[in-house]
DNA sequence: GCTAGAATAGACAGACCTGTCTGAAAGGGT
DNA sequence: ACCCTTTCAGACAGGTCTGTCTATTCTAGC
């Protein structure tokens, strides 16, 4: 994961004058942008280095292959994405505003745009049986569901894990339709859908009915 | 699209002995084969004609290029998906029933043993911004979206493009997860949403709750 | 039986891709 | 000042892909 490289320079370089990033950095920035926009299948390792302004045995000694290189690729945004959602989730407060604010990170993600879909989705799409590429998709998928149950625990529902199983459906389901639709409201249209989900999966309180702010 | 030929043959041959099929089928069953289990872009054009034994001259004239192949095979997959639909909607009577019966169709068809996932999105994540591509899948997507939106309106919703438009976030995703988490329960976890969306979606029936069989 | 249109097998061109290798330049640490 | 690791530039091999083209064989209708 972490090279070891950048604190060398870093210390040489406080913060003045940009300091080239390390031929790893551009890499993986170079990889981020072709990969995402036109498929890690399309996008040869020529373009990738032209892009980077790398040597291909730069390329080849940092990451082994091109798998390498599309594996380091996929766990950049899937980190980005993870950041992303955990930071936007600290400006909520209450186990229900928390759940639903995930579907407006997903709003802010989708609406950017370049937004292109699922980096993982389309990767998984385009390599098939490539297990590599399945396992980098297998713990993203596996975060933003326990993320999801986590939720649905705290905000008091009675099957937990069956609300986090449909939360993580629509939410799949925007990022696709984002893509295939070109329709950024998808976010809007899952955390309408995300609230009736929450309000129907919660335990019936004595009479009053759903939650306080829906007389 | 349809070729003149097959009436010459099947006059010739009315139900005896196979008969064998057309160049143009025997291709479209090998790309509905290979393109499916291993993507459009993984499988080159030799292969297609190996496994179909045909020529390879044939399927340039009869497909133009590999983009005319792609093409049919997905408006090929598009109208099998719908035919299945419909005909498995045949078995339900109640609006409730059926909008809930798509689910059940698409579990039958992601439970089938080589189910890789919908064909339009994984040749879309493949083509990049193919425009062919493209077209075929926004076409097939509208049918699915209409076929939503329609059934909400029949079962009463009082917003049914809204209703259409979260039944289909609910079943991309299953059909999503169905493949990226080799999940074949996906389907049922949708249906069980549908169910809780559709009657939030309904209006408030006076005092009587849910649905008491819709009055 | 004959002929015209289709289908077949396969070579071929031109392009692109991954991965390896050589050989030189650069730049910081001691 | 020296060294040593990293980086650069690019040629190269071996393979694969699409699409074209030639030349032969099959088949159906007159």
């Amino acid at each position: 994961m972490a090279t070891k490289a950048p604190e060398t320079q870093a210390a040489k370089r406080p913060a003045r004058q940009p300091a080239r990033p390390s031929a790893r950095e551009r890499l993986l920035a170079s990889a981020n942008e072709l990969f995402y926009r036109e498929g890690v299948q399309t996008v040869g390792i020529d373009r990738i280095i032209e892009h980077a302004g790398v040597a291909k045995a730069s390329l080849y000694n940092t990451f082994g292959n091109k798998e390498g290189l599309v594996r380091a690729y996929l766990a950049f945004r899937g980190n980005r994405n993870r950041d992303r959602i955990t930071r936007a989730l600290t400006r909520f407060r209450t186990p229900r505003e928390r759940l639903l604010g995930v579907f407006e990170a997903q709003g802010e993600i989708i609406t950017d745009p370049d937004y292109n879909g699922c980096a993982f989705v389309s990767a998984s799409a385009e390599a098939g049986a490539d297990s590599a590429i399945a396992d980098e998709a297998d713990e993203y998928r596996g975060w933003v569901r326990a993320l999801f149950t986590g939720l649905a625990a705290e905000a008091g529902a009675t099957d937990p894990d069956l609300l986090g199983r449909q939360l993580h459906l629509l939410y799949d389901g925007a990022n696709l339709s984002a893509r295939m639709d070109r329709d950024p409201t998808a976010s809007s249209t899952a955390r309408a859908a995300a609230a009736a989900l929450l309000d129907a999966a919660l335990p019936p309180a004595a009479d009053g009915p759903r939650h306080p702010a829906r007389p």
